[in-house]
DNA sequence: CGGCAAACCTGCGAGC
DNA sequence: TGCTCGCAGGTTTGCC
């Protein structure tokens, strides 16, 4: 499910509510999801207040009081939402419940279990093996068409594959690589290493479908929800993705599909051909 | 190391 | 109504 501007807009819908608060019980319905509960997860984190919420890449961070971090991935069909204690109504595939004084309840729901939630440390939480291996957030400074020149300059897959890579930028998952690439007219099946003047345009353009996105709560095609259980409205806005057969919004010829790495990709073959 | 297919798992819609 | 197939916001693994 979830690119970087759902879990940011998770992250933005836990903080206030869950910031300052401890943790009163946690239940486990389950003892896996894409890896197993760490031993001692509950141990861990019972009684303990949450001293704030952030995000490395498509994590989730829950920092702790007493140093240990929650590490959480919402997978593909993963979804976190804060419901009162009272009024909660289990549902099949609610995984994780984590309850906090002044009777809120976090629900991790996760069909597909693709999703994972394991342990780490604060200090050197950077070197966890989970987040080791990440490349810069595509938000930051850090990330420039420089950067990207670099890091693309000797690889010969396809651009889209290239910036759905971790390793070269975090966050832009399947539907945000169409977007973006479309609003910096490059073609998708470019070898990443022939991109080199649009570098700049791409960079801008991920950051701002990011940016829009997030500003939309995200994007709610199937899964996905708001920390409110409300849905995400950027879909609405989405340029190329799954509208293949419709009209090009810019040059009205046909959106087209095609498959790489398997997934998915949405494209204009008329504006989308810069190298 | 690079690249790619397959694996993980459930649900849903399309087509027969 | 009910089956099968294909497909779905991600990441890891194992094989060339």
């Amino acid at each position: 499910m979830p690119e970087l501007p759902e879990v940011e807009t998770v992250r933005l819908g836990l903080g206030p509510h869950l910031e300052g608060r401890r943790i009163t019980q946690i239940t486990l319905n389950r003892a896996d999801l894409r890896v197993p509960f760490p031993q001692g997860l509950v141990q861990s984190l019972q009684g303990q207040v949450v001293r704030s919420i952030a995000r490395r890449a498509k994590y989730l961070l829950f920092q702790m009081s007493n140093d240990a971090v929650l590490i959480a991935h919402l997978g593909m069909s993963g979804t976190m939402v804060l419901v009162p204690q009272a009024g909660y109504v289990p549902r099949t595939h609610d995984h994780v419940l984590i309850d906090f004084n002044h009777e809120l309840r976090l629900v991790f729901n996760d069909p597909r279990r693709f999703g994972l939630i394991v342990l780490g440390e604060a200090s050197g939480l950077a070197q966890h093996p989970l987040l080791a291996h990440l490349g810069p957030e595509p938000l930051g400074d850090d990330f420039n068409a420089s950067y990207l020149k670099q890091a693309l300059g000797r690889r010969q897959s396809s651009i889209k594959q290239a910036i759905m890579d971790q390793a070269v930028v975090v966050g832009v998952g399947n539907i945000y690589a169409s977007e973006a690439l479309f609003r910096a007219k490059i073609h998708p099946q470019i070898p990443a290493l022939n991109v080199k003047n649009p570098l700049f345009a791409l960079v801008e353009a991920i950051k701002q479908v990011l940016l829009e996105a997030i500003d939309s709560g995200g994007s709610t095609l199937r899964d996905y929800v708001r920390s409110t259980g409300d849905a995400g409205y950027f879909q609405h806005q989405f340029a190329v993705y799954g509208r293949d057969g419709a009209p090009c919004i810019s040059c009205k010829s046909p959106i087209q599909r095609l498959v790489q790495g398997g997934r998915a990709t949405y494209f204009c073959n008329n504006c989308q051909k810069v190298m």
